[in-house]
DNA sequence: GACATCACG
DNA sequence: GACGTACGTGATGTCC
């Protein structure tokens, strides 16, 4: 029945990525009605497709075609150069789930799908287009793509859909410079920014045409590149011929990739209604069901979109919660049948269950899953058997659980398929978890950090309030499962029939979530934040989280031993001054002797009626009496002991000998991170004493630590917001910026700058930050309120654009309720129009976070972009300061390091925000962090 | 668990 | 005109 291909016989070859991308950017970020799935790719996919084939009469009309798509991202020609199109952007958060959906829509149309693991559609589309060639065929290829023009020629045609424009040999001719069997040449040479290909520095197309067709062929060119005559372009094809080469495999397509199909397959076939009208329906394209239903003459089918009207939330509100639609899954047949509807959807909300909460110790006891509201799947792995002995536990597995090996062997591939979107909740902890068994969880998001972007300043992010608060349910706690105190289990000793309700919800919530979100996201207009600025941090954390630093446990120690001396000696010191024992550590106490019994001045704190004794009202006393003083010091050893040199050594993980800090991504308002368990952005630097603790942070053996931090990034950041000219030129001419203002208010010439002149001039500059006070400067300062406010004026006058930025910016979140850094992040500010003190605190907030937010944004974008830009590198970026990152690199190699990391960081800003002032970093190396800070 | 204190940017 | 204030965090110890 089938014909052999031959002559007569015409192949369309369409690229389908080029499709795609050409309908999602064409159209406007359409959803399906029912449920907000994003849906605009498709439909521009589908249109195109219909229009295709309605175009296909004549004499030029196809006898066979094929849609032909990428499959994978990598692919042989990522084995010979890893920076193979490492520049692409991320596919955008909407458009992924909509690729199956296009596969879907081919088959709908009846038009042959082909794709090819580890192979790009260029590749198949070449190897297709000799075959016709081959057999005397001919062949269109419909795509704009250059890389597919070495292709035309001798029966093989270009077509570009959208301008309707024929490309032969004469148009490659005229894009290239060359006729298409050079055209590898050419680019070779040229090379390709948008496939990351490196080509010959500083040579473009139409040089390399030029030489091309001078010595013939790229070989004779590279054998005698020293006859050039201009030094440079020769010098350059000599020093990279071997990279021009390299280009000149990577530009080349594959002509023979092995196929499991031939061309008799792709044979042109009638559209069957009975295919397409109900994938239409399905994805509720109205109008384009209604004119292919009036074309084919089948009746419309019913299109069912009810909740038209409704927000998703409402329909997916109508789904009660009920752990009837749980399941345990207990064998492989069960999983492979959530691993075929993940597939279908092409999403899946992921849950995991450990046996703690430091991800770096836990251990994974199960998973859960769920693709729709209320089906929702636990996979139990470690769980015990209970056992009779209540006093040891059992150490044999519950039953109904399937191997830990084969569930980890099924769920892999789909953890790790970049066609399947992986929501979670707090997903660096689960992507963490699953790193520990050897899989890299991507692509994901994160319904924390949706949360996040959108609501910042509103509320927290954990999975409890978001629930409560956005779907109106309470999830199963887990009190009652693990128990408290000392009697507290591990969730793999909880029985199966209470952990599989619990752990299936955390996964239900986590899908209901998202479907609500991922469509406000666009609404809030914060998808940019939130997949440039939140989502990209995960993977990066999480990796500098496993990393973690190595922390010297005897330096420690023997600190600790040292304070323990000290203290002691100034306890006594105490008593004595004192006249008794009492607990130094006790502020109330302190407080008592002090101000009742001493008779000392100072006054009581409202709330509980306690004295104040905190170290500005100590300093104070201090001149007084010796007593303040010495507790004052017994104070800063105390801290130091416990929570620095004693806490830090049970952080010290027995595995790895190193400290494993967790990132709060969500944690702070501004956008900063946070750093818990320990916490490693508050080592102490400002004291001599405490500085030391940082010799205990050291390198590996062969390695050394590097440090690099942003020079004044909030008052650089300030300058630009609030567009204080004469800031701006201070920090471009590498001035001191606290000498300059203080020269500039107080009108002393800077040769005779004072040191005090300038500690005032500093704490003025941090003031503007913090939403300067009369009051609180006059604190900070310790001197009159009148002066203080003073002060303010005077730096008001001298430097308006302050007082406009900061009026502005109260305005503005007065009538916005949130304010916005430079990158579109929005912090809320609730209590701005709140009566009382609180609308001060609000206000004062509300000027800080565009600046602190914005720093915040800066360094987030340096660390997002630091792994690819050190991959050759022996080092690692192991902690986050707020505005300092700390590597770790073979010795050696600090120099390289500090180049491309400083690169990345001082360039961090671009391309999205131009800063009229220059960012700044400064970096220093050591054996320890004391040194390389 | 609230509060006070103090470590950092 | 009084109010009562520097911005953002996390960990620890005391005390109830």
């Amino acid at each position: 029945m089938t014909n052999t291909f031959g002559k007569g016989h015409h192949l369309h070859l369409i690229d389908g990525s080029a499709f795609i991308f050409r309908a999602y950017h064409a159209l406007p970020p359409l959803t399906r009605k029912s449920d907000g799935l994003p849906i605009g790719a498709v439909s521009g996919f589908c249109n195109m497709l219909h229009r295709y084939v309605e175009g296909n009469t004549g004499p030029d009309a196809p006898t066979h075609v094929a849609v032909i798509f990428d499959k994978g991202s990598h692919t042989f020609r990522n084995d010979m150069y890893d920076l193979y199109k490492a520049n692409r952007e991320a596919m955008p958060e909407d458009l992924r789930p909509q690729i199956p959906l296009t596969r879907r829509a081919t088959e709908a149309f009846n038009i042959a799908c082909k794709e090819k693991e580890g192979y790009e559609a260029d590749d198949i589309i070449a190897t297709l287009a000799v075959q016709a060639r081959k057999a005397g065929g001919t062949c269109t290829i419909i795509s704009s793509d250059k890389d597919l023009m070495q292709l035309v020629g001798d029966g093989v045609e270009m077509l570009d859909a959208m301008k309707n424009k024929r490309i032969d040999r004469d148009g490659v001719f005229e894009k290239f410079g060359v006729y298409p069997e050079r055209v590898v040449d050419v680019q070779a040479l040229a090379g390709d920014s948008v496939d990351n290909v490196p080509g010959a520095p500083g040579i473009g197309i139409k040089t390399a045409a030029l030489l091309i067709n001078e010595y013939g062929d790229l070989d004779s060119l590279l054998e005698r590149a020293g006859e050039i005559k201009q030094p440079k372009r020769k010098q350059t094809l000599i020093d990279h011929a071997d990279q021009i080469r390299l280009s000149r495999r990577l530009v080349l397509l594959d002509e023979a990739t092995p196929l499991d199909f031939t061309l008799e397959d792709l044979e042109v076939r009638d559209p069957n209604p009975d295919q397409l009208m109900p994938f239409l329906a399905e994805m509720e394209f109205r109008t384009l069901t209604k004119r292919i239903a009036d074309q084919l003459k089948v009746e419309m089918p019913e299109i069912n979109d009810t909740p038209a009207n409704a927000p998703a939330a409402l329909e997916i509100a109508d789904v009660p919660f009920d752990k009837a639609g749980y399941s345990q899954v207990d064998s492989a047949k069960a999983l492979q049948e959530w691993i075929d509807q993940i597939y279908e959807r092409g999403y899946v909300a992921v849950d995991t269950e450990t046996t703690g909460l430091n991800d770096m110790t836990a251990d994974l006891v199960g998973v859960s899953l769920c693709v729709e509201p209320g089906k929702a799947c636990y996979i139990p792995l470690i769980h015990k058997a209970a056992s009779s002995d209540d006093l040891f536990g059992s150490d044999d597995l519950a039953e109904g659980q399937m191997p830990l090996e084969t569930a980890l062997e099924m769920l892999k591939p789909v953890l790790e398929d970049e066609s399947i979107l992986k929501i979670g909740q707090n997903m660096k902890y689960d992507a963490k978890i699953f790193a520990q068994v050897g899989i890299t969880v991507a692509p994901i998001d994160d319904t924390m950090l949706m949360s996040y972007a959108m609501h910042g300043g509103l509320h927290g992010h954990g999975m409890d309030a978001l629930s409560e608060r956005y779907l109106g349910h309470t999830p199963l706690p887990i009190k009652p499962l693990l128990g408290s105190g000392k009697s507290a289990i591990t969730f793999d000793k909880v029985p199966l029939n209470d952990a599989v309700p619990y752990a299936a919800e955390d996964a239900d919530v986590t899908l209901r979530l998202w479907q609500q979100f991922k469509p406000a996201l666009h609404r809030a207009q914060v998808t940019r934040v939130y997949e440039t600025l939140e989502r990209p941090m995960v993977a990066v954390l999480a990796d500098m989280e496993r990393a973690g630093i190595k922390v010297d446990r005897d330096t420690l120690s023997r600190m600790s031993n040292a304070f323990s001396q000290k203290m002691a000696a100034l306890e006594d010191e105490i008593y004595t001054l004192v006249g008794r024992k009492f607990n130094v550590g006790s502020p109330k106490q302190l407080g008592e002797i002090l101000f009742d019994e001493m008779g000392l001045q100072g006054g009581k704190k409202g709330k509980t009626g306690a004295y104040a004794t905190g170290a500005d009202v100590l300093e104070d006393l201090a001149t007084e009496h010796e007593l303040p003083r010495r507790i004052l010091d017994w104070r800063q050893l105390s801290k130091l002991k416990s929570t620095y040199t004693d806490a830090l050594q049970d952080h010290i993980n027995p595995d790895t000998g190193r400290v494993h800090t967790s990132y709060s991504i969500a944690g702070a308002s501004t956008g900063r991170l946070a750093s818990t368990d320990p916490n490693l952005q508050n080592i102490p630097i400002r004291s001599e004493e405490g500085r030391r603790i940082r010799e205990a942070f050291v390198a590996e053996e062969g390695k050394t630590l590097v440090a690099l931090d942003y020079s004044q990034i909030e008052l650089r950041i300030l300058a630009h917001i609030a567009d204080i000219p004469a800031l701006k030129a201070a920090f471009d001419d590498g001035q001191d910026i606290h000498a300059m203002t203080a020269s500039e208010m107080f009108d002393v010439p800077l040769d005779e700058m004072t040191p005090e002149i300038r500690r005032q001039a500093k704490a003025i500059n941090f003031g503007v930050i913090y939403g300067i006070s009369g009051f609180g400067l006059a604190r900070n300062l310790r001197i009159p309120r009148s002066e203080a406010q003073g002060f303010i004026d005077r730096y008001f006058e001298r430097f308006p654009g302050i007082r406009t930025y900061m009026d502005d910016t109260k305005a503005f979140a007065k009538e916005h309720g949130y304010v916005e850094t430079l990158f579109g992040r929005r912090i809320h500010t609730p209590n701005i129009g709140a009566k009382g003190p609180q609308a001060g605190f609000a206000a004062r907030a509300a000027i800080n976070a565009p600046i602190q937010g914005t720093a915040a944004d800066v360094i987030r974008r340096a660390m997002i972009r630091m792994p690819a830009a050190i991959v050759d590198l022996p080092a690692k970026m192991l902690l986050q300061v707020h505005d300092e990152l700390l590597f770790e690199v073979d010795q050696g190699s600090q120099g390289a390091l500090i180049d491309a990391a400083r690169s990345v960081m001082e360039s961090a800003a671009d391309p999205v925000v131009h800063l009229d002032v220059k960012l700044t970093v400064d970096a220093g190396e050591g054996p320890n962090w004391a040194v390389a800070h």
